[in-house]
DNA sequence: ACAAGTCTTGAGAACGCTCTCAAGATCAGT
DNA sequence: ACTGATCTTGAGAGCGTTCTCAAGACTTGT
């Protein structure tokens, strides 16, 4: 005779130990004001019936929903997402997302909003209705979408913006672009480079202007000029060719080239082969972001490494240490590294120039 | 006066539309017998209010709970995470199974399970009893993990298994690997090869000796030997490298190589290099998987494309059809490509051939 | 025109949990 | 001991939905 597995409900374990739903609740959600003879009987009847309270009651009754809504780009068809250059982007921030949420007991699910649609209010009104997540994460590249952080106040639900800088509505949390890009220039300095130019991203993500900011201080601290030696590119291969080739025909003596995206300095790397010069031997070149794929190029490329996942994974603390009535906005900097690898070396030598630094 | 946002109810819409609550609730579930005026007039109010159904209600007093669980592997730590070698299998599982279950009305959650903890069950078992998934999806190395199957079939909730052929419970979705390793194969014949080594993946995986059957078949079709052709790899790269110099020591007139996963094609990508052969000149390569990376490699590599959303597309429809009682076991087969890159070529003219066929 | 169906609609219970509030038990201060 | 405060426990309502079942409206066949 197959006994239909009954799901052990809370009255169970009640009925078990011998006291009050409440008092099994009180244990469950660790409340104050519970015996410890108590609490021991409760959670020993909890263990022996694998008791596991259903999320969905939870919400139900509860004002908490313990679900984390991840809000993320979705290209329009699977062939494009196909066609897009790998990154891990989403893996990243999953295992981030994911492992922390259930650290504190919560799940995080995952939207795929897509930028260009004029649905979007409608979509993910329609989500937040049917979810109620206690919280958003916003990442690139809506993590600056005026229609989206609006509808997120307007309802009240607590959000994060990941690789945004702009103090807006909501927890902003970066990597520190301006420091991340100093410090590729820095390093670059270091190596005795003197002619450093930096491909950014485009002018609507606000970090892309910190990261220019970031390289200008750091050449200008070392008294070096940064005239004609930047191109704004879209993160995509194509631009990343264009602006190489531009900073390349401006500047045939620049020797180091900081990329604001592994897509653009891989780009980089290919219009320095169509054009003789060695990597690292000729010029130099540091990516922004880290993706697994900057590990397989020739030469492996030197990157600022987007820690996603720690910033997720800080997002998603924030949000839930919060609680409903977060709305104090913040700016959080979850600090980037520099990972060497091949494509950084000492500029080559110059006529009139001396090994040691510069004339 | 800022009036706090109410969250509109089924009830809302009943009171606006002047009908009952179980009249609302068939409109919005496409249930039968609803007089059609009655159904316009229910619908309008649906839209004017911006009603949507809380998943969390409905799962509480329904039957269905509206999830579909996909379960992961999760590597041990971030830092290990960060170091794997970049394919964008979360990522394509995420596209394929959140959009379709959206179409569907369903949510997709994603649980992370490590292979190698012994808490597998009780981890699991609290994920399902607190979600209560109306399905659930496994992707490698899970899919074929008997305390994971076995742990669902005994709840009673239908699952999927991609990328195994092993008919056991459950809907099996695969790629066709025997077809999948057959087309590579017969594309190397039909370039002039017939020294065509496999790497393959590890035995443990059925899918392994599928691919194996697949080159044989091919092989033998064409009078083609195979000794000594086949090493076995674990998909990961030392593996690869250690596979490509065994059987390049062995068959000194090998002309090309099929290997099982993109990280050990990569690497014997790496070895043909260490060895001075050119690919695809002196040897030809095609990997498995058509991860992202294979297309920044030099060359870029010609590989057997794993549809991977899709596959999970397919998946996600196939539990919500079948529903709580779908216990009719299936095997499903979606069919690779294969995407031609640079890294094949007709092979080297050898002495005492000629450059139409083999002796 | 009447019985026997079939459609359409609604009332009320149930799902599993947390909230509010009240009652009894325990404790401190006099 | 006695009063008032604080701890501990439980009873009951309520969350938003679907389910079951019954009642009324409308058919159909004779």
């Amino acid at each position: 005779m197959a006994r239909v597995r009954k799901t052990v409900t809370i009255r169970d374990v009640a009925e078990d130990a011998g006291v009050s739903l409440q008092t099994v609740s009180r244990v469950v959600n660790g409340g104050p004001n519970v015996r410890p003879e108590m609490r021991d009987k409760v959670r020993a009847s909890i263990d022996r019936l694998g008791y596991v309270p259903s999320l969905a009651a939870q919400r139900m009754s509860g004002s908490r929903s313990y679900i984390i809504l991840a809000i993320n780009d979705r290209e329009r068809t699977l062939a494009d997402w196909r066609a897009r250059l790998g990154t891990d982007w989403v893996d990243q921030m999953l295992l981030g997302g994911i492992l922390t949420c259930s650290q504190h007991g919560y799940r995080m699910m995952v939207e795929l909003v897509d930028t260009h649609s004029d649905h979007v209010e409608r979509e993910l009104g329609a989500t937040l209705s049917a979810l109620q997540p206690d919280g958003v994460i916003l990442t690139p590249p809506h993590s600056e979408n005026q229609l989206i952080t609006a509808l997120l106040a307007e309802r009240k639900i607590p959000f994060a913006r990941i690789g945004s800088n702009a103090p807006g509505p909501g927890i902003a949390l970066t990597m520190g672009d301006e420091g991340a890009a100093h410090l590729a220039t820095s390093h670059l300095i270091a190596l005795g480079h003197d002619r450093i130019a930096m491909i950014a991203g485009p002018t609507q993500y606000s970090l892309s202007g910190w990261r220019i900011e970031g390289w200008k201080r750091a050449m200008a601290a070392a008294g070096l000029p940064h005239d004609s030696l930047l191109e704004v590119g879209d993160f995509g291969y194509e631009s990343g060719t264009r602006a190489a080739r531009a900073l390349l025909d401006r500047n045939p003596d620049l020797t180091a080239i900081i990329a604001s995206s592994d897509q653009m300095a891989l780009a980089a790397l290919e219009v320095a082969r169509e054009r003789g010069l060695a990597v690292p031997h000729d010029l130099s070149l540091i990516s922004f972001d880290n993706t697994p794929i900057v590990r397989f190029s020739q030469p492996p490329l030197t990157a600022i490494d987007q820690p996603i996942a720690e910033t997720v994974s800080r997002a998603v603390e924030q949000l839930i240490a919060r609680g409903p009535d977060g709305d104090a906005d913040a700016v959080i900097e979850v600090a980037a590294g520099l990972v060497e690898r091949s494509s950084t070396a000492r500029p080559p030598a110059r006529p009139g120039v001396t090994a040691s630094g510069r004339a």
